[in-house]
RNA sequence: GGGCGAGUGGCGGAACGGCAGACGCGCACGGUUCAGGUCCGUGUGCCCGAAAGGGUGUGAGGGUUCAAAUCCCUCCUCGCCCACCA
């Protein structure tokens, strides 16, 4: 029910303060070259449209319009642009199940988002709105892939890839989690299939060593994930012969140091050269555990404390420093995609070698002394540093001394070097779905891989597939649209194919931000002279979820954007917040758990400012929320009563504050100075705290301090105004106007706190004696010690 | 198994190495109100005490320091990331 005393109804202040804001236009960003405002680029994640807007949405918006409002009214010339990443297999999967086409489901929660964040409050500049889904904007995606293909860096290639059987497409690397796709949760298969890759690892080094500029910008937690996941180690190559082979097989490892102490060799059981090196004798043994390891999932492969398993190939190898020859296994425990999928076999150091060695019989040679007793009799394996032994001209050295002498030993006689590997695996962007961006490459059965040339973009996904057509089939759906896949040969005008995979979407966010610099531009993807002027964005803000992958994209993107001369930095983003995530009882929102909150529901109840407010004054932004632990209604009081104080005024606008209330002046500029930190801190909630102590000294000052026509107290209103209006802008655009202002308080201007009111006239100072508190004593700020001292003895 | 981070009232959370618990919720009491709610005010870590006051207190234990929630070590618990990564 509507009290009669409530003050403002918060819908109909919304609809007002809507219109008025588009109408004065008050978050265009300026593209104009002679601006003197400095530029600042406030960018949040943009939108999956996937049905409304929701409570995670109602975080990470809000938290984006504190620091674009807070800079807005700072007099910078902010760009705050908002679009949707609208591709993807939620509007596919809608299509299928209602008979229609993508983008009808797609178009229409897009309109319905954008509502909602025009009812949020949200200072977007919406003439830069984009959707990747929109043939302008895809047509570029396919303009950079043509890119990266002519420079080696989108190339093909068949193996071993992530297939998710619930998704019926391939997944990145980086899609897989834990064994599991990470967009549907299914356990994730290995299939062997041809498909493009991005060439990120060929930018691993740099992805690693640009972390430098991020450092302070970043989270320290973000780093550390991606650093994981980038996955640089130090270690030598080293050939190993094979009896029986003609070439030799190379290995990486970290220890070349214990190679003399390398007692047998394991090959990957899924690797190619397992099954080519095998003996007669043993190739039904191997053909057989084959069956039982392809039968495991990841997940079970991972779970702790498996027993190792594998069989004998019935071949050896020949260690290359001293000649002996050690028998060749195959086992599930070294992985064929990782180094070169066989290893060399240390089971005095190395606990998984050691676990193989105890398992099936094989001899175990120390050669490190570590001081740890004989790992052939604990089972516990000797991986730290001591003094090399057993190893002919290694003998006496240190851990570090005999990898460099191993190194070079090997260098010399050609058997191996000192090399770097990355963890990180080429980027897989084909995908087997429908909608997506068209991958623009034509096959021809005489010129091979050809580009779709520039004059021939966009290549248009065709419109007349929907419903079951569009239904996953394990190839892509636009293989069955035949007009659309037979074309001629761009080179040579035989008949030809289209490719039928689109591109994973993470390549349409890979630049997004880009674009939004000159939306329209129809040269290229951006305007190089626009994105050179708002590049790179001071802040970002998005999920932790994308710390790996958009996030690894992102850089990689503009590193090789950056070597085709398109841009002149290398990280995209000099600032990145990472949110929680809004729970509810303990728990994230679920349908299956029935908690989820709705957010259209609490701005109906409790107004977009109280929503905004309770977001923001919940706590740290990088924690997560439990709404069940809030109180929107506690928020909307509170700005209730911050807004009656702006109604309460009764000095003239523009009064000098000057000889205004003293105390009250004072608190209203240490909140000011203090407010202004917070903020730039990411301390939001404090931010709040501090303003609700002003809004308290307000509310004193008029009830029984100096009364609501001391000048002190407008300056206090109108400072409370400007701060909160970054938080819960409408109640402060009304406030602003019961404070006689026209116009918007988007331009009011942030308050600047006078130093001089910043200084106390006297600051407790407590005596401690052995940790304990003994007295207080009131003294001047400028109190020299002697005399402290002396006043300190003396009580 | 490895790495990173965090443990503070009944609750969400504040505290450059310097008065622990700001601010808010909740609760109690008072004012306003026919009443309830709203609104205004006071109080509120825990223990003893009518009060003044005293004791105690930031996951556990130890250390550094005149002084530790904060820095160091060990342990416990929780969260996240990576994970037979050679």
């Amino acid at each position: 029910m509507i009290e009669e005393e409530q003050q403002y109804d918060p819908r109909a202040v919304q609809e007002k303060w809507q219109a008025r804001w588009a109408e004065l236009d008050v978050f265009a960003a300026s593209d104009d070259p002679a601006d003197p405002r400095e530029r600042r680029y406030m960018l949040d994640m943009f939108a999956y449209p996937s049905g409304d807007l929701h409570m995670g949405h109602g975080e990470v918006f809000a938290i984006g319009d504190v620091i674009a409002r807070l800079w807005l009214q700072q007099g910078y010339n902010v760009l705050h642009p908002i679009g949707w990443d609208s591709f993807g297999l939620p509007a596919e999967n809608a299509a299928i199940k209602r008979n229609a086409h993508p983008a009808e489901w797609t178009y229409a929660n897009i309109e319905t988002q954008a509502n909602s964040f025009r009812r949020y409050g949200i200072s977007f500049d919406w003439s830069r709105r984009l959707h990747t889904s929109d043939p302008e904007y895809y047509r570029w995606n396919q303009w950079l892939f043509t890119r990266f293909f002519d420079r080696g860096l989108a190339y093909r290639k068949g193996g071993l890839v992530n297939w998710c059987p619930h998704d019926q497409t391939v997944l990145a690397n980086e899609q897989v989690i834990a064994g599991r796709c990470e967009r549907c949760g299914s356990d994730v298969i290995r299939r062997e299939l041809t498909q493009w890759f991005f060439k990120i690892t060929d930018y691993a080094d740099r992805l690693l060593e640009d972390m430098k500029q991020l450092e302070g910008g970043w989270s320290e937690r973000v780093l550390t994930m991606q650093r994981n996941w980038i996955g640089r180690s130090e270690g030598a190559d080293v050939r190993f012969e094979i009896e029986g082979r003609a070439e030799p097989v190379t290995v990486y490892t970290t220890r070349p140091d214990t190679l003399y102490g390398a007692t047998f060799f394991v090959v990957a059981a899924d690797a190619a050269l397992a099954a080519e090196i095998v003996s007669a004798a043993q190739r039904p043994a191997l053909e057989d555990y084959r069956a039982e390891v392809a039968k495991l999932n990841d997940i079970e492969r991972l779970s702790t404390d498996k027993e190792k398993t594998g069989v004998f190939l019935g071949v050896h190898a020949i260690n290359p420093v001293n000649g002996e020859r050690i028998p060749v296994w195959a086992a599930d425990y070294v992985l064929a995609d990782y180094g070169h999928g066989a290893i060399m076999a240390v089971p005095a150091h190395d606990q998984r070698d050691l676990d193989f060695a105890r398992q099936f019989g094989l001899p175990v040679q120390v050669v490190v002394e570590t001081g740890f007793e004989d790992p052939a009799v604990t089972g516990i394996a000797a991986p730290g540093e001591g003094r090399l032994t057993n190893s002919g001209p290694l003998d006496g050295l240190t851990k570090v001394e005999a990898i460099s002498t191993i190194i070079g030993i090997l260098q010399e006689r050609e058997l191996g070097h000192g090399t770097v590997n990355f963890r990180l695996r080429d980027w897989l962007i084909s995908r087997q779905r429908f909608w997506g961006t068209p991958i623009p490459i034509i096959h021809c059965p005489s010129c091979g891989e050809v580009a779709v040339p520039d004059e021939d973009l966009p290549v248009t996904l065709p419109d007349n597939l929907r419903g079951a057509e569009l239904a996953p089939k394990g190839v892509s759906p636009l293989a069955g649209a035949e007009e659309w896949v037979n074309v001629p040969c761009p080179r040579c005008g035989e008949a030809a194919k289209r490719d039928t995979d689109t591109m994973d979407t993470f390549v349409d966010s890979s630049w997004y931000y880009l674009r939004y610099t000159s939306p329209g531009y129809t040269e290229g993807p951006f305007d190089p002279e626009l994105v050179r002027r708002w590049m790179p964005a001071q802040q970002y803000i998005g999920g932790i979820e994308h710390a790996v992958m958009h996030l690894l994209y992102t850089r990689f993107f503009t590193k090789a954007l950056y070597d085709m001369g398109m841009v002149d930095f290398t990280e995209p983003f000099e600032r990145l917040l990472n949110q929680g995530q809004v729970i509810n009882q303990g728990k994230a929102m679920s349908k299956s758990l029935g908690n989820g909150i709705d957010l259209g529901q609490q701005i109906d109840a409790y107004g977009v400012d109280a929503v905004r407010l309770t977001m923001i004054f919940a706590g740290p932004p990088e924690e997560d929320i439990d709404w069940a632990d809030m109180s929107a209604a506690a928020s909307l009081k509170f700005l209730a009563r911050a807004h009656r104080i702006m109604t309460e005024v009764t000095s003239a606008p523009g009064v000098r504050f000057e000889g205004g209330d003293l105390d009250l002046r004072r608190v209203t500029h240490r909140t000011v100075d203090e407010v202004t930190r917070l903020v730039e801190g990411y301390r939001f909630n404090v931010a709040v705290a501090r303003m609700m102590e002003l809004t308290n000294a307000a509310r004193k000052a008029i009830d029984s301090g100096p009364g609501a026509a001391d000048p002190a107290v407008r300056e206090a209103a109108e400072a409370l105004a400007v701060m909160l209006s970054i938080v819960a802008p409408y109640v402060t655009e009304e406030g602003w106007e019961a404070l006689g202002h026209s116009g918007s308080i988007v331009r009011a201007g942030w308050p600047v706190a006078q130093p001089e009111l910043l200084v106390q006239d006297s600051v407790t100072c407590v005596v401690q004696v052995t940790g304990k508190v003994r007295d207080r004593l009131e003294v001047s700020p400028s109190i020299t010690d002697e005399e402290l001292e002396k006043l300190a003895l003396a009580s």
